[in-house]
DNA sequence: TCCAACCGTTCGACTTGACGAACAAGTCGC
DNA sequence: GCGACTTGTTCGTCAAGTCGAACGGTTGGA
């Protein structure tokens, strides 16, 4: 949610999205069910369409409606096992760094994470929509919701929402994982 | 994008971001440069709003664009590491298992791969605007731009974009990783 | 060459969304 | 009880989005 003006934001990813498919204004217009005039409009950067106008659209090109405002944006980066941002608890038995954080619109974190065996972690529950995905590295842990959660081997995999209260609690020494928290 | 009226979706929406923040209509209407009139409209279901409106509605409560017309929708997910669905290469020496497919309409996929030593895997490039995430588990592995690899050993995280030549090469045997493939 | 079919743009007429005022209802303090 | 302040609603007016028709431009076949 930056400052540009959405509506030329708008206007390239029509334009984008058109090309990708390959249609041509008139044929999307058709489909949408919209005249060509305001397709054309609305692709030059003039006028304020309604939401039934751009939905329609986004049927007709088969996109999601978040898609016609986010922009992408790419490049390399790396963050060694010894840096990044992390947090620890107080008792030092977990530990987690942040290796992809949002840039700065996304709607995901990718965390590292360390657990010493014990008691575990319980999370609060995040804000609502959130979903974690944990790939378990090494090790063997309980991970989950805290009324029921799963014990994990290396290599398994688990989602879960993350606006339920939920625990991450180590089962072996030297249990590391990767945590892919999700916004809606 | 469901067949649901989108109308209706931002209406509940707009109450609910709207009850998030404690403010009253009146307050949003003002901070957001909207006629209180207008609001009502909307958050009752009538009416077409236009981007711009919309927009202003977005920056005042905070929240992401597409934030009003994608719905919430979480659960428990559990893949075993022997489990899901998995790509391999023709001599056997690659191997990734989708364990977070797009449901359905995500821009992400999660992959827990598993690579012997030898030539590597080279991938063409994706569609534009993919950004792979790599978090490496165990052993050690050249993983990157084809043309300028970076050597992870366990813990080690790098993203590059999925758009360029890009290779993942494993030094060790036994060497495994957890792949996030974004669609922008 | 001519005609037809398509492309995307521009124009006027109609429809509709956004605005502000007036409205009924509820709350606080005197 | 009585103002003065909220809350969210409904109404009439004006501006703006949407539509269909007509436009100039390009392609392809008879």
């Amino acid at each position: 949610m930056d400052g540009k003006a959405p509506l030329e934001v708008i206007a390239s990813s029509l334009r984008r999205e058109r090309a990708r498919t390959g249609l041509s204004l008139t044929e999307v217009a058709k489909r949408a069910g919209v005249a060509k005039s305001t397709l054309s409009q609305l692709e030059s950067g003039t006028g304020n369409p309604s939401v039934e106008t751009l939905w329609a659209l986004c049927v007709a090109l088969d996109i999601q409606f978040g898609q016609l405002v986010d922009p992408p944006k790419p490049r390399v980066q790396v963050i060694r096992a010894n840096e990044g941002p992390a947090v620890y608890t107080e008792h030092g038995d977990y530990s987690a760094t942040l290796v992809a954080s949002c840039p700065p619109n996304t709607r995901r974190d990718v965390y590292r994470i360390v657990v010493a065996p014990g008691p575990g972690r319980n999370s609060d529950p995040h804000m609502p929509g959130v979903v974690e995905h944990v790939v378990l590295s090494t090790g063997r842990a309980l991970v989950g919701p805290t009324d029921d959660p799963v014990e994990l081997r290396p290599g398994d995999y688990i989602a879960y929402p993350g606006d339920l209260p939920h625990t991450f609690q180590a089962l072996e020494p030297g249990t590391t994982a990767v945590l892919l928290s999700e916004y809606s």
